[in-house]
DNA sequence: TGGGGTTAT
DNA sequence: ATAACCC
């Protein structure tokens, strides 16, 4: 059995630190001191840097699982374990376990190219999400427990905002402490550790509370996973995925640059997307250095000013976008692929199923949808990812039916549902359909606001804009008959 | 390429 | 309503 955490090496290492090293931290003005100096016994007293503009230093934790889907397939049924595990979608693999990767496969590999690589390779069908989805929220609330600011990406990250529990811990500690004080996990790039300076010390801290976190998924849910500790969420993401799988690493500040640098193109910059990276390219722009040093004027003016500051922002490592809490999801939908669906019958059952499936998910939430969207994706040879959606309002008689199982409220819904249907694709004509898709938004939390009460005046449907006419956004919904 | 999500315009 | 981003 595989231990949920141990630490992968100790603070403060015999080895000689090389010239590069030593060069970072003189750069950074600091003292370079040895081991054998004395350690500051006064938590407070000791000056640090505030890096990125003024801002104060945070310390965010970026939590990624290994293999997510498939760990929770192996958590079903036991006896996967051990195997190459595949998780199938359609005809992709979409992800597998660590027995299938030593194989040769890959994540979004074909089945087919899949089974080739690996004869022996186990597939079990993903296509249901429920489990991965409610195991995914048991991990966002456990660290929740920890501190309650948890920003989900996906189903399988997370980041956290430890810089408040990080200071309580650093002035809780005793005399002496500080200097037993160690590191969870890899240090990034070897650098060395300065348990005078302040940034050092919180971000150890940081490792501990993220070896923490991972060893109580590990106890509580049976979920391995990375983690990586740095003071902003880009670094965070990018150091958790430097020693894989199952290990953490905190990147101190004056390695951030060699972590930046190590990245081989700039399509793997976290928030630089496929039509980004295709711009940039246009302009000559391929690895991080080359996105540093452009032109800013340029830049803004080919991508606008928006992405053109925060991608140039991103390629020296800075990021000041907070940790957004998550909280319950603004959103539920369902969507099927297929090859190829050509009638209006068929669109029917297929968006029955589809919206069957959410009625339960929007049931067991608690809180209702105002707004319904179907989307459709129809086949092309070429653009192929284009989709195209219709929404309007759900009738507020449907809404108050929706948590009291025994009035029928899938007809209303299938009724509105097949008008936006009939807006989108001419039934009159042939068509090809790839995709169908229905989504739940637009959710409120079922609150009795009295008039007068301050509940009254926060709910949008009640207060005194909605009778002016001005809520433009409900304005771009289609309007369906009843 | 799948079956989801988010925010910005 | 779409387009970009994330997994």
């Amino acid at each position: 059995e595989k231990l949920g955490v141990e630490p992968e090496e100790e603070a403060g290492r015999d080895e000689e630190e090389d010239a590069a090293k030593a060069m970072d931290r003189a750069e950074a003005g600091e003292a370079g001191c040895s081991r054998d100096a004395p350690v500051p016994e006064e938590p407070g007293g000791v000056p640090w840097l505030v890096p990125e503009g003024g801002s104060s230093s945070r310390v965010i934790v970026h939590v990624d699982l290994d293999c997510f889907y498939a760990q929770v397939e192996m958590i079903s049924n036991p006896e996967l374990k051990g195997k190459p595990l595949g998780v199938q979608q359609k005809y992709l693999v979409v992800t597998c376990n660590y027995e299938a990767r030593k194989l040769g496969v890959k994540k979004l590999m074909t089945v087919r190219d899949a089974k080739e690589k690996c004869p022996q390779l186990v597939l079990v069908n993903g296509e249901d999400l429920t489990r991965y989805r409610e195991m995914s929220y048991k991990v966002t609330e456990l660290l929740e427990e920890f501190s309650p600011v948890v920003e989900r990406l996906g189903f399988d990250e997370n980041f956290v905002d430890l810089t408040e529990m990080v200071e309580k811990r650093r002035q809780q500690l005793q005399s002496g402490e500080l200097s037993a004080l160690t590191v969870w996990g890899h240090v990034y790039n070897d650098q060395y550790v300065n348990l005078h300076d302040i940034l050092h010390v919180r971000l150890l801290i940081g490792s501990q509370i993220a070896a923490e976190m991972r060893e109580a998924m590990y106890n509580q849910l049976g979920l391995t996973g990375c983690a990586g500790v740095a003071s902003n969420k880009l670094l965070a993401k990018l150091v958790s995925g430097v020693f894989k799988p199952n290990q953490q690493t905190v990147l101190l500040p004056e390695s951030s640059q060699v972590l930046i640098q190590s990245l081989n193109h700039v399509k793997e910059m976290p928030g630089i997307g496929y039509k980004t990276t295709k711009r940039l390219e246009a302009l000559g722009i391929r690895s991080v250095h080359d996105l540093q040093t452009f032109s800013s004027k340029i830049l803004e003016k080919e991508l606008g000013i928006s992405v053109a500051q925060r991608i140039q922002k991103l390629s020296f490592g800075e990021d000041n976008s907070p940790v957004t809490p998550s909280g319950p999801p603004q959103s539920f939908s369902e969507e099927d692929s297929f090859k190829k669906c050509s009638s209006e019958v068929e669109a029917k059952n297929k968006i029955e199923e589809l919206l069957a499936s959410l009625l339960n998910r929007v049931c067991q939430d608690g809180r209702k949808p105002h707004t319904i969207r179907l989307i459709i994706r129809r086949y092309s040879p070429e653009n192929h990812c284009s989709r195209e959606s219709r929404q309007c309002p759900i009738p507020s008689h449907v809404i108050q039916k929706l948590g009291t199982g025994n009035y029928d409220v899938m007809t209303p819904m299938v009724d509105i549902l097949m008008k936006l249907f009939r807006n989108m694709v001419n039934v009159k004509m042939p068509f090809h359909l790839t995709l169908l898709s229905v989504c739940l938004c637009n959710l409120k939390a079922l609150t009795t606001a009295k008039k007068g009460t301050i509940d009254y005046y926060l709910t949008p449907s009640l207060s005194t804009t909605s009778h002016s006419g001005k809520r433009s956004f409900k304005m771009k919904d289609t309007h369906v008959e009843d």
